[in-house]
DNA sequence: TCGGATCGCCTACAGATGTAATCGAAAGGA
DNA sequence: TCCTTTCGATTACATCTGTAGGCGATCCGA
């Protein structure tokens, strides 16, 4: 159940999930952000790798492959910031909290989302 | 200056960030996981690489070199964590926190050190 | 019907990664 | 002075990743 994704994979898993519909192997190379540069080929390889990984499922439609996710993406997101966390702040969200805080500064409306959030959380 | 370390490669930045002091190949490989069942000259593919990358230095000792890190752990960490945010979250934090609390259900000490933190950050 | 477009599949190939073995040089003990 | 140990450097090799090209089959327009 512990799909990896590539970064490159991960462009095409993006197309999937924001197209919410099956598409066909050109369709997803047509949403594929131009700046990638990528040929087909590229993109039908991608769909085969990660149709192997079961990242997605494909369906038959006449000579062509309608492409579909095969996983949430708020299960695979949450599953890798689970493992990103545990990577590198032994599993504690706040150190990572604080360590964005103090690069970026967070804006005010960041700061305001996640105090709803934890208001949210401890009601 | 991005270097990329791989899930192996930290490992030993690891070990070597914590000894917070040069060590010897053979004292790397001591300090590692036994978990990894990594062989010493496994320890040292993994150190010529890091050295390749620029992510270590090493000064000779006698025959033997003593490995310190090149860069900053908090560096690296800031580095990753923003890669990180960026790639699944749009650079936002507060879908990340969102989603991390929704899986994991943080408990209240997590919640109250990101007020905390956020207190501090207004201020 | 026939030729070009299009499809998925198979192959290619360099660089990164995980995991080591080997090798020549040097150091150190007998 | 040799032999064993130990060092870093070099080589190995399978898998994954990024980025395609080519191939045989099929479909569609002329």
């Amino acid at each position: 159940m512990d799909v990896r994704i590539s970064d490159a994979e991960l462009e095409v898993m993006e197309a999937l999930w924001a197209a919410g519909q099956p598409l066909t192997a050109a369709e997803v190379a047509e949403r594929i952000d131009a700046d990638r540069g990528w040929t087909l080929a590229t993109v039908k390889t991608m769909l085969s790798r990660l149709a192997a990984k079961g990242a997605l499922k494909h369906r038959e439609d006449g000579r062509r492959f309608l492409y579909s996710p095969a996983i949430k993406r708020e299960d695979y997101v949450g599953h890798e910031s689970r493992r990103f966390v545990e990577r590198l702040f032994g599993g504690r969200l706040s150190p990572l909290v604080a360590r964005l805080a103090e690069e970026d500064g967070l804006d005010e409306v960041d700061i305001a989302e996640i105090e709803a959030l934890l208001k949210e959380l401890k009601s």
